[in-house]
DNA sequence: GAGTTTGAAACT
DNA sequence: CAGTTTCAAACTC
């Protein structure tokens, strides 16, 4: 069980943080392995229907929903969620006063917990005792026999609900969510596996005409695999499954397992999947934090966007943080209210996607954060076959945009630093587009990435190309291999901008076809027991002995390793080569410092003495020109100085005191300087001059 | 700054 | 996969 983020936890009471019964052998047991495929027929029936627990395996029945009639009735008319009998008064009150309506997070024990958002904007959590009838997860794995209610996250069409089941073995599940009441067919599949991690699963319809477009979309529940499905608009299922150990999921038709929170691939993979009515690509994204993924619908595109969030972004908004974390670390089954997910909600970088949240959008792009460095993505949910494949290996700092113009394209590569610079850019792009323009990016300065500002990585200085014949479409380039655009460079012909977008594209298609992982860093972790950081392919240094730049691992600072194939290599722990070099290294980087101490103090020094020898004449506001220590102003004080030196020489004065002397007669000047300059400063004052 | 060296990337 | 060519950065003078 993955830990509950600090923000939540700062957030949620405790009984909310227990997570213990999810840990609980008799709740995971039913969680098997085995993916339920919802399937994406909906229908507008209530509560009445059957289901199977996917999670946790329980199969309860309608009649067991109708015997907690007495906690919840459901508002068919217009889809909320209605409290009624509440045994807390208080929280009748707090849902009352919700901004928005109340979504059910899970049950625990005899506990029902809900959130909404408050209309502060603060996420509101209470419980909610069951009392009607004998609560709590089921005892059984599998077929379970008592009726207990449970609740599923389901995705319909392009929300995600969350449902509270209370079927028994059959295969429907209700859906209960806070704007609308679905209830979706799901074939019947019992898990088995009692040893099985918990998963989640989400059902998703694309395209699905039964739902209005604008309906916001429900956040809705944390994940590591995003479906892109084809721009063939049949319905499509996503299934999202959370086991803890296992990294690939059945894939049954056109659906998809998340990869598990304990096994984070590093890197963002996309496999084919196969599908009818095109192909689709399954994105595995990295979950080492807590980010989520915000799955955005934009009205009129058959694009779907998703929007990764760290968690610390979520609780910085105050909006997220409670229930998205709050699901990402119990591992079940969690709704979000509506308003829980806005699209003011920053987007910023993350160490990797952890949550899968859909998310209401009025029109924009969708920035997605991802990974190791900085990486930011804007990536249609939909396939994009052109570049799909490769996208697992985007470089770092780069995003996926829709394109200009709505080309088969579908989207615009683009280096994490333009996100800042192509504010207005992309509005004009996306204008040009079908691309709404309203949002198209969304503004990511003023956050940090991964503890350090965007203005300090967007600013990031890099070090200009010089390329004259790969068009900077080559790897040769640095630029385009670190996923950017040249940008103040000394290139010729020059076509890594937006301006050749699409021979960029195609570049990049073609290098990835070459090398999936062309643009992934090269230095990453070694293996267990290694350094840290290692060259991923090793360097191939003939005549360098690996101790110049020319040499990756060197240049990376790091240690030739055992996947080197270098030759005469020096690069390693007890070269004594390269620790003169090193040490040489450090003793200039000292004296780099050292120098930059010096003039930074003598810098100081200086503006210090001009502060003091000008003061602010109060009139102007303005500082006194240097004009008043004009060459006469000082070969005066120059002779004041030398008359006291003579005076003190004469009188046989101790050099101590001649000096004292001296210093003395030079303050005196410069009061009379100062004297004079401020007077003749305030009477060009009064002339207005 | 021009010329050379070097090794990764690209090509065959 | 290996050998060769191309390329741009690193380096030297």
């Amino acid at each position: 069980m993955d830990v509950v983020s600090p923000e939540l936890n700062s957030l949620l009471p405790d009984e909310i943080m227990d997570t213990e019964a999810i840990e609980d052998p008799s709740v995971s047991v039913s969680t098997s392995s085995t993916l339920l495929s919802l399937k994406s027929t909906l229908s507008t029936s209530t509560a009445t229907t059957k289901t199977t627990d996917s999670v946790t395996g329980t199969t309860v029945s309608t009649g067991g929903l109708q015997k907690h009639a007495t906690q919840f009735a459901f508002s068919a008319a217009n889809h909320q969620i209605i409290l009624n009998k509440v045994a807390s008064s208080q929280a009748t009150e707090a849902v009352k006063s919700a901004g928005t309506p109340p979504q059910i997070i899970k049950q625990e024990g005899q506990k029902l917990l809900v959130t909404a958002i408050g209309k502060s904007g603060q996420p509101i959590f209470f419980q909610l005792p069951h009392t009607g009838s004998k609560p709590g997860v089921s005892q059984t794995a599998g077929n379970t026999k008592s009726p207990t209610p449970q609740f599923k996250v389901v995705t319909i069409g392009e929300r995600t609900e969350l449902k509270p089941v209370m079927a028994s073995s059959g295969n429907q599940v209700t859906t209960l969510q806070a704007q609308q009441l679905k209830t979706v067919q799901i074939p019947k599949k019992t898990p088995a596996s009692s040893a099985a991690p918990i998963k989640f699963i989400i059902t998703k319809t694309v395209n699905s005409k039964g739902l209005s477009p604008q309906m916001p979309v429900s956040p809705v529940i944390q994940g590591r695999v995003l479906t892109q499905s084809s721009p063939v608009m049949t319905p499509k299922t996503i299934t999202l499954s959370e086991p803890h150990n296992t990294n690939m999921q059945s894939i049954s038709g056109k659906k998809i397992a998340i990869s598990p929170l304990k096994t984070p691939s590093k890197n963002i993979k996309s496999v084919p999947v196969g599908g009818v009515g095109g192909s689709q690509y399954k994105t595995i994204i990295p979950l080492s934090t807590q980010p989520n993924v915000q799955q955005i619908q934009v009205p009129g595109n058959r694009f779907h966007y998703v929007r990764l969030v760290t968690a610390t972004t979520a609780s910085s908004t105050g909006q997220l943080s409670g229930p998205n974390t709050s699901s990402v670390q119990t591992g079940k089954p969690v709704m979000v209210g509506t308003g829980a997910v806005r699209m003011s909600v920053p987007v910023v970088s993350a160490q990797a996607i952890k949550q899968v949240v859909p998310k209401p959008l009025p029109s924009a792009a969708q920035v997605v954060t991802t990974a190791q460095t900085q990486q930011r993505l804007i990536m249609p949910a939909t396939p994009l076959p052109q570049i799909q494949p490769g996208f697992t290996s985007l470089p770092p700092g780069t995003v996926l945009a829709p394109a200009p113009g709505g080309s088969s394209v579908g989207y615009t590569v683009v280096p994490a630093q333009y996100v800042t610079q192509l504010q207005q850019p992309f509005a004009t792009l996306a204008s040009s587009s079908s691309f709404p323009a309203s949002g198209a990016i969304q503004t990511q300065a003023k956050l940090p990435l991964n503890g350090v500002s965007a203005a300090e990585t967007t600013s990031r200085p890099r070090k200009p190309c010089n390329c004259t014949k790969s068009q900077c479409l080559k790897l040769y380039c640095d630029c385009f291999a670190n996923g950017e655009f040249c940008n103040n460079c000394n290139c010729n012909n020059c076509f890594n901008n937006l301006e050749h977008e699409t021979e960029r594209l195609k570049a990049i298609k073609t290098c990835l076809d070459r090398n999936p992982e062309a643009f992934k860093p090269k230095i990453g972790k070694g293996k267990e027991g290694e350094s840290d950081r290692r060259h991923s392919k090793g360097c191939n240094c003939k005549r360098s002995g690996c101790l110049k730049n020319y040499c990756e691992c060197y240049e990376a600072k790091i240690m030739c390793s055992s996947i080197c194939k270098c030759i005469g290599c020096k690069n390693f722990e007890e070269s004594p080569e390269r620790k003169t070099l090193m040490h040489l290294a450090d003793a200039a980087e000292v004296r780099v410092q050292q120098q930059t101490a010096a003039k930074t103090k003598l810098s100081s020094q200086i503006s210090d003495l001009l502060m003091r020898t000008m003061p602010v004449v109060s009139s102007g506001g303005g500082r006194l020109p240097f004009t008043f220590v004009t060459k006469e102003v000082l070969e005066a004080t120059c002779e004041c100085l030398l008359e006291q030196a003579k005076k003190a020489e004469q009188s046989r004065q101790p050099q101590a005191e001649a000096e004292r002397m001296i210093l003395e007669e030079f303050g005196h000047c410069l009061m009379s300087i100062i004297s004079s300059a401020g007077k003749a400063k305030a009477d060009c004052a009064s002339i207005n001059c």
